[in-house]
DNA sequence: CAACGTTAGTGAACGCTGTTCAATAATGGT
DNA sequence: ACCATTATTGAACAGCGTTCACTAACGTTG
């Protein structure tokens, strides 16, 4: 077996990735190039080829550890009553974005995205959305929780994509964070009105 | 003055469009490169660049005409009664997206939205919003109109910005139709409830 | 009618991109 | 001490947006 020169495997995979969130929140998507992070990590491209999956499988991992950070976060909103819950949830979400906009941004835009997701990716957002749904459940809706928690989450996710984008300001004045504070409150305001 | 051998400046502006329009619809985002318009119009990339401002002028072109497209569209919705009238533009919206993903996404998306937008684009976009805060002031909310029609208008954006780039399904299998309903619906439940 | 000046169109060239791969160098096992 | 294995390299390829010296066609003018 021949390892390398001076670096071991994994302690350089983790420093690819960190030097590529760098690049991100630094250069925005554009600066992501394979060069730009093999300098970076003082090697080349070949490099990068060996230890992920092309440009895109960076990319992937950097995602991959950004849901990872999002659900660490989503799973600290204590359990309080389910309106300050939900608030509590949408605040982390658009918070946690809004200091990433860039690795956000990556994770929807590109043309790196592949087409074909991997188990843990479809696992992680499915158990955001249970995050959701359990105090939507203490609501008690007419309609399914889950379905409801969905509708919740895309309403806050056009806020953020637009936001993460730096377009939010193309249709609205208001505050990202005030914008999905409404759409908490108006879930609720339905839910309350449909129950009665 | 020197004018083309064989064809008129604006025909040929016309026909850039259009193909821009093909390749986009036919190969998404990465489709659209200068050599391959070129060759759709039977040209070279200098001529592109003679014409537009670069790629970036041909895709804010496209942009505008999909503007221009949607609020004919809209302004086609007969005015019915409130709930009517929003869920018809809700389906004019989402409709028209679904028709045409790539164009849609070239909107949001890429290295190549230029930061700073020209006035009629702002407009537009001011004048959309205004249709759909049109029935919701019909329907007498507690706040004020324009903010809860931008409201409405970015969680239908949520729905579409991800069905645009064909990831819907990663967070729901309702239709997108179904979600836009759904999102009108809660918008005027929510009113409902506050107005009494 | 011919020559001119203007200008649309051209396509080679530049620097960038992701990606591949033969060659190299360094190492663990024998 | 040698060998087989393998991580690392960096040159090379095709394609990208963009620029620009050049060509060729045209309206105008003499």
């Amino acid at each position: 077996m021949a390892r390398p020169r001076q670096y071991n495997h994994d302690t350089l995979r983790i420093q690819v990735i960190k030097a590529a969130k760098l690049l991100l929140e630094e250069g925005g998507p554009t600066a992501l190039t394979a060069r730009a992070l093999a300098k970076s990590v003082r090697t080349t491209p070949g490099t990068i080829y060996n230890l992920f999956d092309g440009m895109s499988g960076v990319l992937q991992e950097v995602n991959r550890q950004a849901l990872v950070d999002l659900a660490r976060l989503v799973d600290g909103v204590g359990d309080s009553e389910p309106r300050a819950r939900l608030l509590a949830l949408a605040e982390v979400y658009v918070g946690f974005m809004l200091d990433r906009r860039a690795v956000w941004r990556a994770f929807f835009e590109g043309p790196r995205i592949t087409g074909v997701f991997p188990d843990w990716y479809l696992a992680q957002i499915d158990g955001l959305i249970d995050r959701i749904a359990q105090p939507i459940t203490a609501l008690e809706p007419k309609g399914d929780p889950r379905l409801l928690a969905e509708q919740l989450l895309l309403s806050v996710h056009g806020i953020v994509a637009l936001a993460a984008i730096e377009r939010l300001d193309l249709i609205t004045r208001q505050k990202p964070m005030d914008l999905a504070h409404a759409a908490v409150e108006r879930m609720i305001a339905s839910i309350r009105a449909g129950a009665e």
